[in-house]
DNA sequence: ATGGTGGCACCGCCA
């Protein structure tokens, strides 16, 4: 089973990299996030056409989130919000056993802002969901754009961004309350080293290049997820084709 | 050097 997950920043303009990502790796499913697409307007058939299967929720602009999948996903739930904004960032379904669970997490803007009170409520949302759906015998997986930075190697300048909406500490606070002892990072559980980002700002080009980047696209998973874990990695190479995200692809495979 | 990019929308917002 292999399962990714991608910040497209926007479907549309990322679909021949997606396209071309999915023929290359077959993944069984792949989670993305920021697709910035209404429903009716979602490219299904793009993805149709090329073999895959699609379920989504989206908006006009901004957020929305999606599963492409070789198989059809079931249970496809798009109705949790855990901030209570109306937004579209979660997105939920199951595939055999594995109940999968694709947020993207609101980014919150400056710490004294609404948006970060948003964050973070979005954070304690979620236990809800977890509640109804995962125990610590489910398989099951949470992935997506968390836009938090775990711990201090997972940025590379945790000095300067101290109080970063993406490492402040009640962001951090959040996530680990949210975590719990249930989810596992299970990047962290094969590299425990630093320098493993998947996003690179784009407003300074040299970042990439200097692998001067954050990980904040993450994937969790319950100790069955954990025990089924063969081996994780981030792959930057569609860093290099046409028109990339600002984001990489996480991609993990289980038995 | 206190800037810069990019997507989508529309005359700014969000990342």
């Amino acid at each position: 089973m292999k399962i990714a997950t991608f910040n497209a920043n926007s479907v549309r303009s990322r679909l021949p990299i997606v396209l071309k990502w999915l023929a290359d790796e077959r993944p069984d499913v792949l989670a993305l996030q920021e697709t910035k697409v209404t429903d009716d307007q979602f490219p299904r058939a793009d993805f149709e056409n090329a073999g895959w299967r699609v379920v989504f929720r989206g908006q006009k602009s901004y957020n929305g989130v999606a599963f492409v999948s070789k198989e059809p996903l079931t249970d496809v739930d798009t109705s949790w919000d855990p901030s209570g904004s109306g937004e579209a960032r979660v997105i939920t379904a199951r595939l055999k056993d594995w109940f999968l669970i694709n947020t993207y997490v609101p980014q919150g803007f400056e710490p004294d802002s609404p948006k970060f009170q948003n964050k973070l409520k979005f954070y304690a949302g979620l236990k809800d969901l977890f509640a109804r759906h995962v125990s610590a015998k489910t398989p099951a997986l949470w992935m997506g754009d968390l836009n938090v930075a775990p711990t201090e190697i997972d940025l590379n300048d945790p000095v300067r961004n101290a109080e970063h909406v993406c490492f402040h500490p009640k962001a951090r606070a959040a996530y680990e309350a949210a975590r719990g002892d249930l989810w596992t990072d299970l990047f962290r559980e094969k590299e425990k080293g630093p320098c493993h980002y998947t996003y690179w700002d784009y407003m300074i080009p040299a970042n990439f290049p200097r692998n001067r980047g954050w990980r904040i696209d993450l994937m969790l998973g319950t100790p069955p997820a954990v025990q089924r874990l063969q081996k994780i990695w981030i792959d930057k190479a569609p860093r290099g084709w046409e028109k990339p995200s600002d984001h990489t692809f996480l991609v993990a495979e289980f038995h």
